[in-house]
DNA sequence: CTTAGGG
DNA sequence: CCCTAAG
């Protein structure tokens, strides 16, 4: 039974300066008041719903009389999407007390879109906040208001004037795994999909199955959501390790060969999310787009219809983090029913396989070798992934026609990719992953994948460094100055090839994700010492001269790294001894580290008031 | 691009 | 280690 409330939304800042100045408060702050039907409201049929009144109010409103209505809809959302300051939504209401447990306590970050709420599922308080920052500006020229999450369209706004929030409430789990993108295309404006000049916005919960449906009256279509699909994917799923934390989601213990300090408590997320980064910070990635890039075009026929069609073999390029596949196929003529896509896929191709093999070795054994690499990748379990337009497509539960892979869509952009199945023990590598190439196990039980004839002493004997070093080819050059010269270099090294490992655990923890986060590499005691001692010369307002200086030739090392790295030194030697984790640092660094601290922060004082003097 | 600072 | 505002 549909519970009818009235919610009040503050916003909170000047953040709506394309609202009417009119009914704007002095203070930048505006209130809107709404109605709605649901004692489950969800944050995306608040969104939604706060943008319907928007829309609603600013279309009405007299102040934008003189501008088109195309303007003032294009405009809301770009402000909204470009304003630097979050808009916070307030969510009050004196009855909705733990009802809304999907937007509590989860944040969602992703590089078009932020969405972050809190809030306390458990009836400790009655609001929830709900911030939005950067709405993406996706002008589509579509006539069409959409939400989606995880590419699941969340509710559609047709020229129609019609509305579908189509199993919101599963998907609400904003925090874990959405993507959720806001879409709204100026065509929109004036077939405004949502409803305007009206007092309410109802949104409606037929909850048969759990599932949560707003929909805006008038002549609503309800779009038909694949039924299994929110049912499976109950909230408690998403709230797996699917996204695992990185560095804490490890015990101690586990990686207490890592190296890692205790983290002060800024660094210690409870959820980790992935997000796209830029290249520099991802030396893998650019070889990894490289890689496996692939031919794929694509057949179809109807459903009665075999492969009587012309062959079209169209390519197109894609990527994909695993093995890439080559389809090729047909296009045939289309019917508007019932039509069937018929992919062949003609071979997956293994993108890299790195074999490190001593030329003694006789030709069986690399070809035992390859066999090996093959089956390592091969053998860990694998998944098929599905991409389109280079975009990996999340939900199984789509059908073909609603993700777009059908006949009257274009199937250029459609590829496969093997990825690592998360559920499988050995994971599978990802091309660009380094143990790949790592030809040794290390004290920490590295999976092996190269080939690597264990009958060569040579070789098989070898130390991390010696295998490390090998390897430089192909990971990131460790090539740091202090390691030269350096009693400590050996242990260096060592402990780059552990980390290497341990970042290989790390990644296994994160196979589902997508998008590479920068390997972690614990500070070696030399490398402490050599970012004490340049920043005992340069101070600490000087991070770009400290990586000249003392890790000019470390590229994995930027100067916000060192800058960070200074940052967890002086957190680290201020706390007790019992407290530290991670490698030890000796303590006559951290000494250091305190002492050159407060050194250059009375420096930065007598300066700060040297010029404040002077003003 | 760098720095600074929160997460 | 990530992100980003600000310079």
């Amino acid at each position: 039974m549909a519970l009818e409330k009235r919610l009040e939304c503050r916003f909170i800042g000047n953040s709506l300066p394309t609202v009417p100045r009119a009914s704007r408060s002095p203070r930048g702050k505006r209130s809107l008041k709404m109605k709605v039907m649901n004692n489950q409201m969800c944050a995306f049929e608040l969104l939604a719903t706060v943008a319907g009144n928007l829309l609603q109010e600013s279309e009405c409103s007299p102040s934008s009389s003189n501008a088109s209505a195309r303007k003032v809809q294009s405009t809301i959302i770009r402000d909204v999407q470009v304003k630097k300051k979050p808009l916070k939504l307030e969510y009050c209401d004196q009855r909705c007390r733990g009802e809304i447990p999907y937007v509590s306590g989860h944040s969602s970050r992703r590089s078009n879109y932020n969405y972050t709420s809190k809030g306390f599922p458990h009836g400790q308080t009655n609001k929830t906040t709900i911030k939005f920052e950067k709405l993406p500006m996706k002008t589509e020229e579509r006539g069409e208001i959409d939400f989606r999450l995880n590419g699941i369209m969340l509710n559609k706004c047709s020229k129609e004037d019609q509305i579908e929030l189509l199993d919101v409430k599963n998907h609400a789990l904003v925090g874990i795994d959405s993507c959720m993108k806001a879409s709204l295309s100026r065509d929109s404006v004036h077939n405004c999909s949502f409803p305007r000049c009206r007092d309410d916005v109802k949104i409606v919960c037929r909850d048969a199955d759990e599932r949560c449906s707003g929909v805006i009256p008038q002549k609503s279509k309800t779009f038909k959501a694949a039924p299994q699909c929110i049912r499976d994917q109950r909230i408690r799923k998403f709230m797996g390790p699917r996204y695992v934390k990185v560095d804490t989601s490890m015990k101690d213990g586990e990686r207490s060969h890592t190296g890692g300090h205790m983290k002060p408590a800024f660094w210690r997320r409870k959820t980790r999310y992935t997000r796209q980064r830029s290249p520099r910070y991802s030396p893998f990635k650019r070889s990894l787009f490289k890689q496996n890039s692939f031919l794929i075009s694509e057949q179809k026929v109807t459903s009665e219809g075999n492969s009587s069609s012309k062959s079209t073999n169209r390519n197109s390029v894609g990527s994909a983090s695993g093995i890439s596949s080559s389809v090729v196929g047909q296009e045939s003529s289309f019917q508007s029913g019932d039509s069937h896509v018929k992919l062949s896929i003609k071979s997956f191709r293994v993108p890299e396989l790195f074999i490190d093999i001593p030329e003694t070795a006789t030709v069986a054994s690399l070809k035992r070798s390859v066999m090996e690499a093959m089956t390592a990748i091969l053998g860990g379990g694998l998944r098929i992934g599905v991409l389109l337009q280079g975009k990996m497509v999340r939900d199984d539960n789509r059908t073909l026609l609603q993700t777009g892979i059908c006949h009257d869509h274009k199937l250029d952009g459609l590829g496969f990719a093997l990825e690592p199945n998360p559920t499988s023990a050995p994971p599978p590598l990802c091309p660009d992953d380094p143990l790949f190439l790592l030809p040794c196990s290390t004290s920490h039980s590295v999976t092996r994948y190269s080939a690597l004839p264990s009958a060569n002493p040579a070789i098989s004997d070898t130390s991390p460094t010696l295998q490390v070093n090998k390897l430089s080819n192909f990971i990131e050059k460790i090539n740091d100055p202090i390691s030269r010269n350096n009693p400590d270099s050996t242990a260096m090294v060592t402990m780059s090839a552990e980390a290497l490992a341990v970042d290989h655990v790390d990644r296994k923890c994160r196979q589902s994700e997508l998008v590479h986060r920068r390997i972690r590499r614990p500070f070696t005691v030399s490398e402490v010492e050599a970012l004490v001692q340049a920043v005992e010369k340069l101070g600490t307002g000087r991070w770009r001269d400290v990586k000249l200086r003392a890790f000019d030739n470390a590229r994995h090392r930027t100067y916000v790294d060192l800058k960070d790295k200074w940052k967890t030194l002086v957190h680290t030697a201020r706390i007790s001894p019992q407290q530290r984790r991670g490698l030890p640092v000796p303590q006559e660094l951290l000494d250091r580290v305190l002492s050159a601290h407060a050194y250059w922060s009375q420096q930065q004082e007598k300066h700060q008031r040297e010029t404040c003097l002077l003003l």
